[in-house]
DNA sequence: TGGTCATGTGACCTGGTGGTCATATTGTAT
DNA sequence: ATACAATATGACCACCAGGTCACATGACCA
C-alpha cells in the first residue's frame, strides 16, 4: 500500500508521477523499470518517490488498483445490448466494451498487460492472484455455454476457458502492439477496419478456419 | 559469430559453457540474463567468455543457430505419414513433429522461446529476422489451403496466419510451461492425454468452440 | 633450454540498480 | 515570532551489470 503521504499530494503532482510510473513500466516492463528514471521523469527526488511508495511492487499494485476499479465503475455504466445474450455473444460484446475501455486508457492498460501478459508468465509468483481472477469470469461464462448446449460437446471446460483466454490476450497484445503505432488511438479502435478485424478473430474462435457445410449454409 | 577459439576448445567444455547459457536464458530471459552466472555456472573466468563471444547477443545467436541446423537436420529425418496432406492436416503434422522435436532440447527451446516470444514482442527489432522467416512458412501453408478452397471464405489470409501463428506460439508456451513441471518430458509429450490436448487445440482452431449442425453430423 | 604464441585469469573499470538517511525546507498552530 | 511536525532532498550505500586488460600459464617448436 502506498504511503499516505501520497495522498496530501497536490493531485497534479500525484498525476505526474504515476504517469511517468505507467509511462516506465509501459516502456521496460516491471523487472527493467528504474525507480531512478521514474524520478527523473515526474522532477521529484529520490527520496520522495520513497515517502510515497514502499517500493517497486508497490506503486505497481496501485497502478493496477486503479486500472480495476477504472474497470469496474466502467463495465458498470455499460450494458449489454439485450437481456439473455447467449455466452459467446456476451463474451463478444465483453471483448468489444474491452476495446472501448483499451481506447480510454491505451498507456495504463499497455504497463499493466505488459508486466501481467509477458513477465506474468514467468514470475508468476508475484501476479497470479490477477491471473486467477479473470480465469473465473470465464469460468462462469463457459459453464453457461455448456448449460445451454452451446458448447462443442467434443471441447471440455477447461480447453474452452483456456481458448477464450488465449484468445482474449491474443487481441489484447495485438490491440497494444499496433494501438501504440496510430495517432488517435480512440478513432483506430472504432474504426470499421480495427472492428472488422477483431470480429473475425472471435468468428474464427467460435466456427473455426475450416470451411465447412454449415458455413456454406450460413453464408446463403 | 563466435571468436575462433571457442571451437578449438575440446568438446566437453564448450558443451559445459553453452549448457550454463541454456539454462541462464531459459531462467531469466536475454535481458536479465547475466554473463557473470553463466561463468561462474560453467566454472570459466570472466575473460575467457570474451575470448570466445563477442557478448551476449552473440552467444544467443549462437543457440539459436544450433537450434535451427539441429532442427532442419530432424524435420529432414522425419516425414509425413502421406503424400498430399491437406494443409490443416499438414499444419497438424508440423506440430506434433515440432512436440518430437520440443522433446529432444527441451530446455535450449524453452530458452529460445522464452527470448522470442515473449522477449521478442517488445524488443522486437533484435530478433524481427528470426519471426519473419517462420511467417512465410506459414504464408506458403495458407496459400495452398486458399488454392484448395479449404479455408473459410470468410477469413483473409493474414488472419489465417495470425490465428496458425497465435495457435503454435500458445501450443509451445503451453508445453513449456506444463513441460517443466515433468520428470519425463519425452513420455509426458507421448502420453495419450498430451497428445488428445494438443489434438483438440488444433480441432478449436479448424472447427471452433461452438457446436454447429456440421459438428453433430461429425459426431455421428 | 629458451622463445613464441594461443589461451586462461581475475582484479578492475564505469555505470547502473534499489534503497537509506541526515539534513534542509515548508506548513501550520499557537 | 516560535515551535513542531510533515515533507522534500540528494549524497551516499552496497551490490551487480557488461566489459577490459595486464599478466600468468601452458603447449609446441628450435
Amino acid at each position: 500500500m502506498p504511503k499516505p503521504t501520497l495522498f496530501n499530494l497536490p493531485e497534479q503532482k500525484r498525476r505526474l508521477i504515476l504517469q511517468a510510473a505507467i509511462d516506465e513500466f509501459a516502456e521496460y516492463g516491471f523487472e527493467n523499470a528504474s525507480i531512478n528514471r521514474i524520478v527523473a521523469r515526474s522532477d521529484i527526488a529520490k527520496g520522495s518517490f520513497y515517502q510515497y511508495f514502499e517500493n517497486k511492487e508497490d506503486i505497481f499494485r496501485h497502478l493496477l488498483l486503479m486500472l480495476e476499479q477504472e474497470k469496474m465503475a466502467f463495465f458498470q455504466e455499460q450494458h449489454p445490448p439485450q437481456k439473455n445474450l447467449d455466452p459467446f455473444a456476451y463474451f463478444r460484446w465483453m471483448i468489444k466494451a474491452g476495446l472501448e475501455f483499451q481506447s480510454r486508457y491505451p498507456r495504463l492498460i499497455q504497463a499493466i498487460s505488459r508486466v501481467l501478459l509477458i513477465e506474468g508468465l514467468y514470475y508468476s509468483k508475484l501476479f497470479a492472484d490477477v491471473r486467477e481472477r479473470t480465469r473465473r469470469a470465464l469460468q462462469t461464462l463457459v459453464n453457461q455455454a455448456i448449460e445451454h448446449g452451446e458448447l462443442d460437446p467434443q471441447i471440455d471446460a477447461d480447453l474452452a476457458i483456456m481458448i477464450m483466454e488465449t484468445w482474449s490476450n491474443a487481441i489484447s497484445t495485438y490491440l497494444i502492439q499496433e494501438g501504440t503505432k496510430q495517432a488517435d488511438i480512440l478513432q483506430w479502435i472504432r474504426s470499421p477496419q480495427t472492428q472488422e478485424r477483431i470480429d473475425k478473430m472471435l468468428y474464427v474462435m467460435e466456427y473455426g478456419l475450416r470451411k465447412t457445410e454449415s458455413q456454406t449454409l450460413r453464408n446463403e
